[in-house]
DNA sequence: TATAAGATTTACT
DNA sequence: GTAAATCTTATAT
């Protein structure tokens, strides 16, 4: 059987490295008794305080990203735009707001209620990007801060053994305004996830 | 209190 | 390729 990863997993200090690690696990939501999952395909670190693009750069610290400062192992989910949900995944101690992106998914499981909620037939990228995989996933921000160990939303480990030659590590995207570090290479792709 | 911009996606020209 | 949809937070009056 599938196992989650343990809570250790996400207590990592080193950010940059767990969005690594995430390419190739299986991320699965149990959301109003539709089941739906797929493997993690591509990830962004945001490593708090010292990252210009995060939202708790310089300590910022609000009633929205107080959820970063929680500590590793629940979800991050926020409105982007007024109409998207981002999902993240804290990682690090309290008091430590690093959090990981987690932009896309290769849908294994439950593709027909992605599509559904999707609405259309969009039957290419349904979940090639964060605000669509939220919600193929059924990832909203009522999810916010469940612990990712839990029955609704949760990550497992895969026997997959990703080369590093598979993983293509590049600039983050849609970040723009963090000037000087936009072009950390904080954002990781696996090969095999794109043009699916 | 009011205004501007954002870790995005979709539709239209 | 460009613009609209739409809400929370940050910064300024």
């Amino acid at each position: 059987m599938p196992q989650k990863l343990p809570i250790s997993f996400y207590r990592q200090h080193n950010v940059v490295d767990i969005a690594q690690q995430l390419i190739g696990k299986r991320l699965c939501t149990h959301i109003n008794g539709g089941f739906a999952g797929g493997l993690i395909s591509e990830t962004e670190a945001y490593e708090g305080v010292t990252d210009k693009a995060s939202h708790a750069y310089g300590g910022r610290y609000t009633k929205r990203t107080q959820t970063m400062y929680k500590q590793g192992g629940i979800a991050y989910v926020y409105l982007c735009y007024g109409m998207y949900h981002l999902f993240n995944v804290v990682t690090h101690e309290e008091n430590v707001p690093h959090a990981v992106l987690i932009r896309a998914i290769l849908p294994e499981t439950g593709l027909d209620l992605m599509k559904e909620r999707r609405g259309r037939n969009l039957f290419k990228n349904l979940t090639d990007g964060p605000g669509k995989m939220s919600k193929a996933l059924g990832i909203s921000t009522q999810y916010n801060e469940v612990s990712l160990l839990g029955n609704e939303i949760w990550i497992e480990e895969t026997d997959l053994k990703i080369p590093e030659n598979e993983i293509i590590a590049g600039p983050r995207i849609g970040i723009d305004y963090a000037e000087e570090h936009k072009d950390l290479p904080y954002r990781f792709l696996w090969k095999r996830g794109r043009g699916v």
